[in-house]
RNA sequence: GGCAAGUUACCCAAGCGGCCAAAGGGAUCUGACUGUAAAUCAGCUGGUGUAUGCCUACGGGGGUUCGAAUCCCUCACUUGCCA
């Protein structure tokens, strides 16, 4: 992969002594066994594991906090196992609203293979600790209804069970719950009893929200095994404002690139409120503390140049998908934010800004709302001209008052730019 | 299995024969102010495009009626109580 070069510069903080103090500087322990115990088990090498289930075709934002959170494990030492859920894909884990639809099999594999692509790019699967990928299906599959229920089944309480935080929200809910999704914290305490047992794997990390099935893995194995195992939760990361994080006009950011283009994610990072911009810089770059203390001064004492915002940007956008691809989007944005004046900018370097965005090819003459809803801007003919009558629109800049103006190139060029709003850019490419 | 209540747009939720493309929140989006920030204020939010039109939409299907989100039947799902 491109990023194995980026996987390569990567390292911890050398001023913290143990992993465990910078995980938790980063703010990435929200929850832990006992810190004692882990803190001892994380001084020599150990084998840890944390899971992924596929409910779409790509990981997201919400994902990689887990995924750098191993990758710093990694590079403290120790050995990860990434779990893609190709069995507890197929059941579902209870949200706390509503009970999930059940995806096709065809899908769920299909969707594994995704993510373990994914998880490849993270972590370093080479090397003295390398990472290894493991599937839940592999060892769920062979169980028969009888032997889950008598081997695995007989080890959990219902009152428990109903007592964990996801499972009671749904029963307080109007949708209620199924049984398959009731099931779900027992697959989960099973995998980590078979990780436990294949690969002496004695510690799962996952996200706050998770808890309850977390530590159904280790009530499993004291029960089974009668030996302790550990737990990091990280904090499920919100903004300051109170707005879910990770999302962009609704929608979720996306590892995939076919999904979130690079330049979306990094104006995503580049937009980051000055309240939250240090945290992020803790939880997603590998900067040390020593130079984040240098941004959140920058931060302080001059907010408006958003110094700390744009290495953010930078270096999560490399870190997902590369540097080459980061510096490109990196240039777009202030092509096109910058001076405000696109006609001073050359053609070459335009069309390189606009291969950034989305974008659509029309004949010349074509009406500035077919090229609004071309370029996916709007969704349907209405929303253009509302977004025409609000003022919103500008082509090459400059407002648009009606839609029955002309869209015209830029210049000389064979190209526009279209935009909606101060953030949402098109490319027009005309043809003939 | 029985009884009761419920299923409304992205989410919550009102409406209980015509004035319903559906109140009110929340959320997204847009404008102003700014730093591509936050907060605040204002506006939009089914489609078609200009027709007091038409199409689609109040869980699915069927019916009553000039007219149904609203009444009836039926199916599915959810919740609660009883078994």
């Amino acid at each position: 992969m491109a990023t194995k070069e980026t996987l390569n510069t990567q390292s911890n903080d050398p001023s913290f002594s143990h992993i465990l103090d910078e995980l938790q500087w980063r703010g990435l322990v929200a929850l832990s066994t006992d810190e004692k115990e882990l803190r001892a088990a994380l001084s020599k090498p150990i084998t840890f594991y944390c899971g992924f289930d596929p409910t779409a075709p790509s990981l997201h934002l919400g994902n990689l906090v887990q995924l750098l959170t191993m990758r710093r494990l990694q590079l403290a030492g120790h050995n990860p196992l990434a779990l893609v859920g190709g069995a507890t894909g197929l059941v579902g884990d209870p949200k706390p609203n509503s009970e999930r639809t059940l995806n096709d099999r065809e899908t769920v594999a299909a969707w594994v293979e995704k993510l373990a692509e994914q998880n490849r790019r993270f972590l370093d699967f080479d090397g003295k600790n390398a990472a290894q990928m493991v599937n839940n299906l592999d060892w769920t599959s062979e169980y028969s209804a009888i032997d889950f229920l008598r081997e695995i089944g007989k080890h959990y309480r219902v009152g428990k069970m109903i007592s964990k935080d996801a499972v009671s929200a749904r029963l307080n809910s109007d949708a209620g719950i199924s049984y398959t999704e009731f099931s779900y914290q027992i697959m989960q305490g099973l995998d980590f009893l078979e990780l436990y047992r294949r690969y002496d794997c004695v510690m799962q990390t996952g996200g706050s929200d998770q808890w309850g099935n977390l530590t159904s893995g280790t009530d499993l194995i004291h029960k089974v095994e009668g030996k302790s195992v550990h737990l990091i939760a990280t904090p499920l990361i919100t903004n300051a404002d109170g707005k879910k994080f990770g999302k962009s006009e609704g929608n979720a950011i996306w590892l995939d690139s076919e999904l979130t283009s690079p330049y979306a994610m990094y104006q995503f990072w580049l937009n980051t409120d000055d309240a939250d911009v240090i945290d992020r810089l803790k939880v997603f770059t590998f900067l040390t503390r020593a130079e984040i203390a240098e941004y959140e001064q920058m931060v302080a004492e001059e907010p408006f140049k958003r110094e700390a915002q744009r290495r953010l940007a930078l270096e999560v956008t490399e870190l997902v998908h590369s540097k080459q691809e980061s510096e490109s989007a990196r240039d777009a944005s202030l092509a096109l934010f910058g001076s405000g004046d696109l006609g001073s900018l050359d053609q070459k370097t335009l069309s390189s800004a606009l291969a950034e965005l989305p974008s659509a090819k029309l004949p010349r003459g074509a009406k500035i709302i077919e090229a609004l809803v071309a370029t996916g801007l709007v969704e349907s003919n209405s929303e253009a001209r509302r977004a025409i009558e609000q003022g919103a629109v500008s082509v090459n800049k400059v407002k648009i008052g009606s839609e029955d103006e002309a869209l015209e190139p830029l210049a000389s060029m064979s190209l526009a730019v279209i935009s909606k709003g101060k953030k949402n850019l098109a490319g027009v490419f005309f043809s003939g």
